[in-house]
Formats: C-alpha cells, structure tokens, sequence
DNA sequence: GATGAATGAGACTTCATTCAT
DNA sequence: AATGAATGAAGTCTCATTCAT
C-alpha cells in the first residue's frame, strides 16, 4: 500500500514558503531553491506538488483573498457580539444600525490595514509584490483583478450601506468604493517602501478618510469651492 | 576632430526603452536585450552607456520625477493665468485665495494621476513597478522613497495652505496629505491591473477625496459617529 | 529511497577537469564551458557542485598540496624501510643518522620536482598557474600564501635537522630554506615555458643547490672572496 | 602637412600604461579601457599605435628585458670604475681578476632581485605575470622563452668566468647557471605573493646560492654523503 | 593623430524544470 | 512521496576591436 496522502499540507507548507521569501525578497528573488529551503523541504518536492512556479503564486494569492476575509469575518462577528449584548439592554433605533454598518466598514478597512503580527505584515508585503507582478504575467494579473474585483464589490455594499443608513442615496458608493480601494493599496505600498509615511497612520487615516468622502462626495462635489 | 559625445541622447533613449518595456513587461521582464531592441540600440551599448541594469532605473525614477514635477508646474502657471486674466475684473477677496490653493493642490493631483496620452501611461506604469522593485533592491528602494517623500512635503505644504486658507489650523497637514499620497499610489496599481475600477476615475476620486479629508478631519474625527 | 549523493566524485572530477585544463590554457582560458567539456558534465552542473569558478581553483590547490605531501610521505616512507633493512646488518653510527636527514631533504625536493608521468606535468604547471593568479585575487593569494608557508614551515625543519646533524647551528635554516623554495618555485616555472633549461635537470640540480647552500652559507658568507 | 609624428612616446606611454596595471592587476585585468586609462589616453588610440593587444605585451617584454640589462651594465661599469681606480695603485693579481668575475656576477644577481623603486616593483611583478602568461600564448611563450635564454647565456658566461678564475673546469656552468636562473625566477614570485618570505632576502640569498653552488659543485655532488 | 561610439562574441552565473533512484 | 543530480536556456556584464567623425 501507498504511504499516506500529505499533500495539502505539503502545499500549505510550500504556499507559506513563497509568502515568507517573496515578502523579503520579492518575486523574483524567490527561486524554488530558495523557497524549499524556507519551507524545510526539497526542491525537486516542490514540483511534485506545484505543477509550476505561477501555480504556487495563484494559490498563495488565493489564500492571502482568504485571510482578509477571515480577519473581517472575525472582526464583524466581535462587533455583532458587542452589538447583541448592548441590543438586549438597549432600545434598538436608527442611530445603531447606522452605526453597525460604520462598524463593518471599519472592520474592512483594518482587515486590510491592521499590522497586528509578523504574519501580517509579510501578507502585506506579499499583496504589494503580486500587484505589481500582476502586471506582467497575464495569468496572475487575471487572477489579482478578480480577487480586487470582488474585494470591490463587498466594499462597494459596506459604503452603499452606510449612505443608505444615512438617508442618502446609494448612488455614489461604487466611485467611494474605488477611491477607499485605492488608499488601501497605496497605504499598503508606502508603508511598506517608504518610511515618509507614519508608522501605522494607514488604518485611521483611511478611516478618516471614508468619513470624509462618505460626506463630502455627498453633494457630488469635485469642483473647487466658489 | 573626434567623434562628436551623443551620451546624453542615447541615454534617453535607452531610459525610454526601458520606460515602454517596464510598463508591459515589468522590470524582470526587461532584459538589456529587450531594452536594448526597444531603443533600436545593441545589447553591448547598453553598457557603454551605463555601468548596469540598476543605473538605468534609477535614471530613469529621476526623469519620471522630474516629468510629474514639470506637469505640475505647467498647470500651475495656466491657472496663475487665468487668476490674473480674472483678476483685472474682479474683486480680489479671501475667497478667490483660497480658490487659487484648491486650484494647486488639484494641479497636484491631476500632475500625477490625469492619463493624458499614451507616453504618461508608461510612466504611471512605471512608477508601480519601480515601487515594487523598491522593495528588493536597497539603492532603488532608497531613491524611491526620497522621490516620495519630497512629493510628500510638496503635497503637504499645498494641503496646509488649503487648511490655512479656511481659517484652520495646519495641524493636520502631515496626516492628510499621506492618506492623498496613499490614494494617489493606489489608484496608479488599481488603474493598471485590475480593470475593476472605471477608467479614468482616478484623479476626480482623488480630488472629491481632497474634499471630503480636509472638512471631514477638521474635527480630527476617525470614530464611528456615535 | 531518494538519489544517490555523488557529489564528492563530482567535485573532484570538475577539479581535475580544470587542472587539465589550466595546464595547458591557463586559469582565464579554462572557461567553465571548457572544463565541464573536459570533465564530460555540462556546464549548469559545474556550478551545481561549486559555487563559481574560485572555489574550484581553491578545491583544486588544496588538492595539489595533498598530492606533493602524499609523494613526500611515500618516499619518506621507502627510505625508512631501507634505511630499517639496512640497520640490522649495520652498525647505527652518526653518518647513518646524517644520511637520513639528507635523504629527507631530497625526498621533499624530488617530491615537488620530480616528473614522474604527465599527471604530475599537469600538476606543476598548475601550480606555476595558480601562483600567478594569486597575484590577482585576494582569497586566492591567501590560501596560496598559507600552502607555501606551510610547505615552507617543513622544509626548514628538514634543513634545519640536516645542519644539526653536522653539528652546525640551526640559525641559517630560515634563509636556506626560503632560497631552496624560490629555487624549486623558479624550476617549476623555467622547466614548463622555456626549453632554454635542460628537461629533467630541476630535481638533482636544486639537489646539488642544497649541499651548496648548506656548506657554504655555512660562514655566512654572502659577499664576494676577497 | 600632417601632423608632428609621436608614435614612439605614445608606445612608450601606452607600455608603460600596461606595466602599471598589469603589475597590480594581472594581465586580464589590464583591459584595453583601463590601459588606456593610466596611460592617459583614449581607447581607441591605443589601438592605433598597436596593432591589438598582445603586441603590447611583447613590446613590454622586450622592454623589460632591456631596463633589466641596463640595470646590470650600469652595475658592471660601477665597479670597473672602482677597479679601475684601485687598480693604479695596487698589483694586478689574479685574485683581482677572481673579484671582477664575482663582481659581475653579483651585479647579474642584483640587477634582477635588488628592489630599488617602485618602477622596478612593477618590473617584477611584470615578469611574473608574464611567464605565467606564456603558458597561454604560444608568441608570447617564444619571446619569453628567447628572453629567458639570452638572460641564461649571458648568466652562463659570467658563471664560467669564475669557475675559471678559480682555476676550475667551466663544465658545470651550464648547469648552474640553470640553477641559478630558477632561483632567480622562484624568488621573484615567492616576494612577490607570499609573505612567508622575508622581505629583500631575494638578492642576498641568491648570491650566497652562487658561492655554495659553485663550490658545492665543485666535484659534481650530488648525492647524499655517505 | 585622436576621439569616443558601436559591435559582437563570450564569460560567469542563476534557475525552472525534469529525471533517475 | 521524496531526494538530489542534471539540463539548457537565459540573463548581466566585459572587452578587444572596428569605425565614423
């Protein structure tokens, strides 16, 4: 009889290999030598699980998608706790649920944003380093945009939300959305390459930054003031 | 007598080899080879007229600096034409000064993120991927984060005089005007890979986002309102 | 389970591949192409048993000093089996005791001179080879300059037993053993490039140096008789 | 009318280019450019005075060849000067003669050991790497082998002389001017690479190899004393 | 005579991938 | 499943030499 199956795991192990290598060294500093020595195996074995080296990236891609969502996950459920606690005591009124769906929106923003460990913080250097080899392999750029694409689209619902718990139209939130996406990218870029940026500014600052457009775009305004 | 120096036309030349190349192929994915045909030139050229590969990025990340700059002046100066064009008939009040420090700070903005012709693509291209090259390569990463942070103080400085402007205080300059950068960096990568977003939303994004921070934070408001 | 490691022959088949090579082209026309040809590898692997192209030539002089010491061992070796066949008919006196120390003194001398079969003209000539190297690389001069010294080291021991064992002082073992090195070094060379020296007439020659040398620095006598 | 010829400094200059750089950095780090460099020069007019690159060299032998004749003739005709002048006041006995021939001798020694300056540093460390490249280059290994022998006759010459002058057969002179010749070259490189050597004992040490060689072989020695 | 650009071959080295064991 | 050797293509860079001016 065969040996036992140990393959997701083995991938798992390479997939973690890759994050940790490209986030120091980019992508192309991660040759599969160098990524089986991170992840304690051999690299003939790294073929033997990954058809290819872009199989791995897409899978890793795939799985970063994933952690996001996961700490947002965690996140709406600590505040949907907080939430039902106070609801028991509390006269539930327009002022919570508005208040629910600024909290989901902040728990967007700090899933992407948060450096809460070590972890994360390779995750974020990992999503910087894939946007931009996005940009050369056609696969994986197909793959980032969906993976942005749907981020968008969640995104797109949180903002819709609280415009509509704010007795506004909904009208607006896909370019807010859009706006907010792009800080979160570039928040991540800089605070990973340039030190001119604020240590840990970027989870408040885009923060503040949904209140202020979530407010000021109210009025469609992109004109100077007269 | 003696062969007339062309040092300077060629190393344009090849910088904008490499510009076309980075911008679809990324920065691994351009070769002395590719550059080199790119720029109608022979590989062995290449290195008469630079000493390696590295060289010719970091010249060209002061040329692309240097374009953005120049765009952002020839606005400035439109603007200061039409304000004195205006000027003659109108009666000059605070109003029309601050008008002229929304008028720079979009100049800015527009300098970086308006997609006027194909040879500015390039560069926005470029500008993602020698971000993200910054994070492997220390001399890259070290230029790079200089260009920032002088477009840091720049943008800051236009963000404080809008501040000043309203009759407030310039405190929160520094914070704004990275959470700008941060969209500004973002919208580059999004508007490139990932096809989500519409194009062209970048720079009125950008600028309602303006809007939104600099009213939004004035009461230095990152919470969930209650 | 698992392939089986080979790369100790390996090594020491690309080793004697560029000592081939070396012998006859020299160190900068032993290109790795040339010395994975005449080691029957390919090139890429070359470089999967060495780290580049010095580590080779430094595997490879370590090796060449292995290869004189074992020669002196084995011809230490043979005298003392005649030399112990011999005394039991013999009566042990001082001279015997003298013979030996010169006859380990030609040992050494025969063992670096002595062209036995085309393995050891391989040898020599690599050694004329890598001594100018050293004046090239750094890593190179040291491990070169420690292998001289070495050999240096016991060659003044030797000299230094030979002088005891006529009862003369040691003090000028140091000198006479450097002028008995420069001699062997210079016969390398002169006996590989100019046919000017006749073939064959290093080894008894820097013999003959030896006695000279010995006798008649014995007064310290370096100037011109009067 | 053209212009005033000046080929024959601009080969100088350019020799004296390649004897700088090849003596700090070997022959094939003496590239064209860098040459040219330390010659002051350009590229291109490098090879306007010389047909490629390894004419350079044989020219620097042949030069180098000649500064060391010069050395020795200067040396010789010092102590004729001093003999002569002795001479008016002494009796012209065979031991003078004796003396002359060890005279010359010696001045042979020195003239090629004797590190005066820098310039003659160089010469050296030239020399070496040029035997060393005359393994490669079959030119440059016939007219380093023809320097070597003329060096070789002229020594065997002077050897003679003062076997004779000691009323001794001139048979061996061949022999030990070989001898000589080795010990020549060997302490060349040994003070050049290794520091086991001590410094400046090259010319000393080879003349006191003289005295003991051409005493020691006075009845062709050999073997090891009984 | 002199300059400096231009060429093209070839060097070392890296690496994804395949394959024998 | 796993190991580690082996391959071959491609990359960066150097350099002698040629050539236009």
């Amino acid at each position: 009889m065969g040996r036992a199956k140990n393959t997701h795991e083995r991938r798992l192990q390479i997939m973690k290999g890759l994050q940790r290598v490209m986030a120091t060294r980019g992508y192309d500093g991660a040759s599969i030598q160098v990524i089986a020595k991170e992840a304690g195996l051999t690299p003939g074995l790294v073929h033997y699980h990954f058809r290819n080296k872009q199989e791995i990236l897409l899978s890793l891609l795939d799985s970063l998608r994933e952690q996001v969502l996961q700490r947002y996950r965690r996140r709406i459920e600590a505040t949907a706790a907080t939430a039902a606690a106070t609801a028991v005591e509390t006269i539930v009124d327009a002022n919570v649920a508005t208040s629910l769906y600024w909290q989901r929106l902040d728990a967007f923003i700090d899933a992407h944003l948060a450096l809460g460990d070590d972890a994360d913080r390779d995750a974020v250097s990992c999503w910087v380093v894939i946007g931009a080899e996005a940009l050369r392999q056609t696969e994986v750029r197909e793959a980032y945009a969906q993976a942005v694409a749907n981020d968008l689209a969640l995104l797109q619902e949180l903002v819709g939300d609280v415009l509509h718990g704010e007795w506004r139209p909904r009208d607006d939130a896909r370019a807010i959305a859009a706006a907010l996406m792009s800080a979160i990218q570039g928040a991540y870029q800089l605070s990973l390459v340039a030190q001119a940026t604020p240590v840990g500014f970027a989870a408040p600052a885009v923060r503040a930054m949904a209140r202020g457009l979530i407010r000021g775009m109210a009025h469609g305004d992109t004109r100077a003031p007269a």
